[in-house]
DNA sequence: AATGAGCGG
């Protein structure tokens, strides 16, 4: 019979509960009559070095200096094609404003067949309008002008005055349990239940999403510290996403 | 504790 004993010298605390209360378990077989504490002649006391290696050391801080695209992406350079300012061109405020200008700006620069600037690329076999507008896609409600596409609804964006979120959810809460829970409050437009992608694991927090900001609040105020599930819910007002 | 997925460059 051999006991193994490890001696945990580091962050000794932080052991479990479960496995300190094995220094109360009764000596057993050759050692049953020993006092506390290994006996030499039947234990080996065993110490295990853990070498551990610290990141702030100043070669690691070179490394990382030296890396300029890793700067690059820390620092997450983007300038705006519009504005130049530090965000993606769909996200430019002027966007909808300065940006068909410029495009316009641009078309007049460059009359038909100078092909200066920017060289249209010639494939065999595509459909010629696909280049139309410096290659952009057109959506087909677009295509032939904007006139054509009026009976269409006009909503560019999600409505997010009236999304809710829901944290401390249980991980076995489903979307038709969220359904359920705030559908008293009014027509619902969208659930959004967080999951991982590949896990399919749900992330304990989700996005109820109101048609009406009334009803919103309603629900803010009626579920958050609602008990559900053995854990107490909180439902506040989303924030778009992207916000850090 | 926690703010969604993706597109672009």
């Amino acid at each position: 019979m051999v006991m193994i004993i490890k001696t945990y010298r580091i962050e000794r605390r932080k052991v479990p509960k479960s496995i300190a209360r094995r220094k109360n378990w009764r000596k057993f077989g050759s050692a049953e009559k020993d006092p506390p504490g290994p006996n030499p002649a039947n234990t080996i006391v065993q110490v295990e070095e853990i070498l551990m290696q610290f990141v702030q050391n100043d070669e690691v801080k070179e490394e990382k200096e030296e890396d300029p695209l890793a700067k690059l992406k820390a620092t997450k350079m983007v300038s705006c094609r519009i504005c130049k300012g530090d965000h993606w061109t769909t996200k430019c405020p002027y966007k909808d404003t300065l940006g068909p200008i410029q495009e316009k700006l641009q078309d007049g620069d460059k009359p038909a067949g100078e092909a200066g600037a920017v060289p249209t690329p010639a494939i065999p076999g595509a459909p010629a309008q696909a280049n139309k507008a410096g290659g952009k896609y057109v959506p087909p409600s677009l295509r032939d002008g904007p006139s054509k596409g009026k009976g269409e609804t006009m909503q560019s964006k999600r409505d997010e005055s009236a999304t809710i979120r829901v944290t401390n959810l249980s991980e076995d809460t489903r979307e038709s349990d969220l359904q359920e829970l705030f559908r008293p409050f009014g027509p619902i437009q969208r659930i959004y239940l967080a999951k991982d992608k590949n896990t399919g694991q749900s992330k304990g927090f989700a996005f109820i999403n109101f048609h009406r900001r009334e009803d919103a609040a309603r629900a803010i105020a009626g579920v958050s510290g609602f008990g559900y599930d053995h854990l107490i819910l909180n439902v506040e007002w989303a924030k778009p996403s992207g916000t850090t």
